[in-house]
DNA sequence: TGTACATCAGTGAACGCGCGTTCACTGATGTAC
DNA sequence: TGTACATCAGTGAACGCGCGTTCACTGATGTAC
């Protein structure tokens, strides 16, 4: 056959695609837990049931790796929050829209809010400064716009973005640190009350 | 001469205490600027101006130079929050000092609070709950104490203490970024304002 | 359909580098008598 | 005060380990004719 069928059946360990896939996958979950530097390439390998030298196939080296990791779930955080910007509503609905984002990605996704949370210092300086790659960014689009139709009254969008974004995922901070229990969901109502109330936007 | 004047000359870099206090305050800087892992035993050496093996005259190990580094800001950090806890005044002025507190921390020696921020996740593990060590039970305690005497309406202390603390260190993380411009001493107001708001403590 | 070749995803072994740490040693200062 | 010894803060060289990465190679799959 030419071209292979979907869900064709390959010798065990040679799509190359899936293999690429489960390296990310592996190599997140051991970044979070442990960091990145804590984290060495036979680590991964281990994980992901190849030979180290398997990873070069698909990654330049490790910080490729690392880097790809971050992109690629920064940037989906990035373009869901500005989705949020963009959509025709109220900007207190908006805001409710964004704690309950982030509440979910914290409990569905621990390793995913971890591994940003921690390496963001080391990343983020080679993040682009676009409403689509970066999460911060289009936080500040969001802040500004909200002020410019008179529905958010702080005028500095990088200091409104700045509290309500450290209002909300400080508590996620908390949590990894075992100092708030349950799910973040269950604290939906005082979070987004919290954001309202540091970006004066209650009543 | 049996006990030595203060001040008394001794052959350069012969002074124990000195030389270990040296070794705290370079190890501090390369550590915030570069993170741990990134600054090598030789790094700290060349910085203080001694060979690598002397620092093994003052610290048993480079994680026992880290972990020194970070109990000393961050125990004074605690004892400072827990000082503000116990002053005797409306709890809004407690939170006034605390919000003054931390940006006159970050203005002034900005490198502890970045070395503090990055390195809490390594090494918050092994710093006991108490108020005189832990700058999160102290918040705590303030929270709880607080609500007890009905001066804050919000019952969760912890849940309270995250979203405050949030509210006023993320703007330092973005002014690490350089996402704020100039001291965040210039933002006290706005600030104490977002954190008495998070707090439902304001009229 | 068969054959020849290219590509791709994997392997195991090795490499060299930088790291944290240790070692034997030095010389200045402190202490005992 | 002088002498003998202990302690302390330093040195330079070396050690061994683990790391990221490279290498030559293998065998399965895809492609051309």
């Amino acid at each position: 056959m030419s071209v292979p069928e979907r869900g064709a059946r390959l010798a065990p360990g040679r799509d190359g695609a899936a293999t690429r896939a489960k390296i990310e996958r592996e190599a997140l979950r051991l970044f979070a837990r442990r960091g990145v530097d804590a984290t060495s390439v036979r680590d991964i390998a281990m994980a992901v049931g190849v030979a180290d030298a398997a990873l070069y196939r698909h990654f330049r080296s490790k910080d490729d790796i690392a880097r790809a990791v971050f992109a690629t779930h920064y940037g989906a955080l990035a373009r869901a929050i500005h989705a949020i910007a963009a959509e025709e509503r109220p900007f207190r609905q908006k805001i409710e829209r964004l704690v309950a984002l982030f509440c979910t990605l914290f409990d569905e996704t621990p390793d995913v809010f971890a591994f940003v949370l921690i390496n963001q210092h080391a990343h983020l300086r080679f993040v682009p400064d676009n409403e689509d790659s970066n999460a911060v960014a289009a936080l500040r689009l969001m802040m500004k716009q909200a002020h410019g139709r008179g529905e958010m009254p702080l005028d500095d969008p990088d200091l409104a973005a700045a509290m309500a974004l450290g209002a909300v995922t400080q508590p996620g901070i908390f949590k990894l640190y075992g100092r708030l229990p349950g799910p973040l969901t269950a604290r939906l109502i005082p979070l987004t009350e919290a954001a309202l109330r540091v970006l004066r936007v209650d009543g």
